[in-house]
DNA sequence: TATCGTATGTTATAGCATAACAGTCAAGAA
DNA sequence: TTCTTGACTGTTATGCTATAACATACGATA
């Protein structure tokens, strides 16, 4: 009945129902956060809407921005404690190769995704890539490496900025 | 006749002869670079030499200071663009996670190498990783997205680290 | 109510990176 | 030779990213 597992894990580049990602997700956070006893206190809360709102990677200063005009604390760490502890429980993630953060698409699951990120529209979606993870597993015993945390980000295009970008 | 190929990527995890990864590795850059036609004038073989050198990720600021104390210019952009016609060449790395630059192992090879990154002792090892990239290659082929480039970068303990860190 | 831990607010500063312009120099054209 | 051009290096100035350190607020609990 469920579309392929491709296709949900990827659901930044398909057209969708904006409003369930950030309806939807909170909720899933609040529940994730009381599960955990982590406090999903309001400005969390709020650096998680913004982030779900943005639908795409946000810099710590666009989000401290958009916190200061909701009249919260207009100061960097403000903004950098909040992502530090969505990033934590996993309901964001820090990309790298953009110094900026988004919101998890898939909070409940455990995992260390692969991010596609577009160097057209900006777009990051974000994939389950256990094959990825697998592979890197792989190299890693081979060399006697303990793995702890894993980063694969990707970028080129998606598929709509095919037709449009060089 | 030779090692197997996951002890050569690795080299870095394994005691070896340090001058001749300067040496050899200098003498291959030469060599590539005038085969493009790319200039590989003093300052950049000399940031090419302190990256080899130090043996591990250096900041940008890091490399500045050593080529002011040769007597080059002081002053980022000086660093910044020595640094980022090595990383075009292939014949040096961006570390995302570090936010620091390495010297490319095997300069020769067409790569987006897999970087392990040990927490313990800072070292970073350079894999050629072919299965890694396959299976990126294969999710991106799942969801239309054309992969242009591909940061791969793991953190964790190193062999020699696992005994002793916690 | 006193204390403690967690979270937030604020000040100040550190670290990373680049735009813009000026000067140098070698190679090829006039 | 002289001029022009393009690539490289030097310098100034600035902007973006991130965190240390300290102050304040507030709820839970002894």
């Amino acid at each position: 009945m469920s579309k392929p597992a491709a296709a949900e894990t990827t659901i930044a580049f398909s057209p969708h129902d904006h409003s369930h990602c950030s309806g939807d997700l909170l909720a899933t956070a609040q529940t994730l956060a009381d599960a955990r006893g982590a406090r999903l206190t309001p400005v969390r809360r709020r650096v998680l809407e913004i982030l779900l709102e943005a639908h795409r990677a946000l810099g710590a200063y666009e989000v401290l921005e958009r916190l200061a005009a909701d009249g919260y604390g207009n100061q960097p760490p403000v903004a950098y404690r909040a992502l530090d502890f969505l990033v934590e429980q996993g309901l964001a993630h820090r990309i790298d190769r953009l110094n900026a953060f988004m919101a998890c698409t898939h909070p409940a699951d455990a995992h260390n995704p692969v991010f596609f990120i577009c160097r057209h529209c900006h777009t990051v979606a974000e994939a389950a890539g256990p094959l990825v993870r697998a592979a890197v597993a792989d190299t890693a015993s081979g060399i006697g490496f303990v793995v702890e945390r894993l980063t694969v980000e990707v970028s080129g295009l998606c598929p709509a900025c095919q037709t449009v970008a060089a």
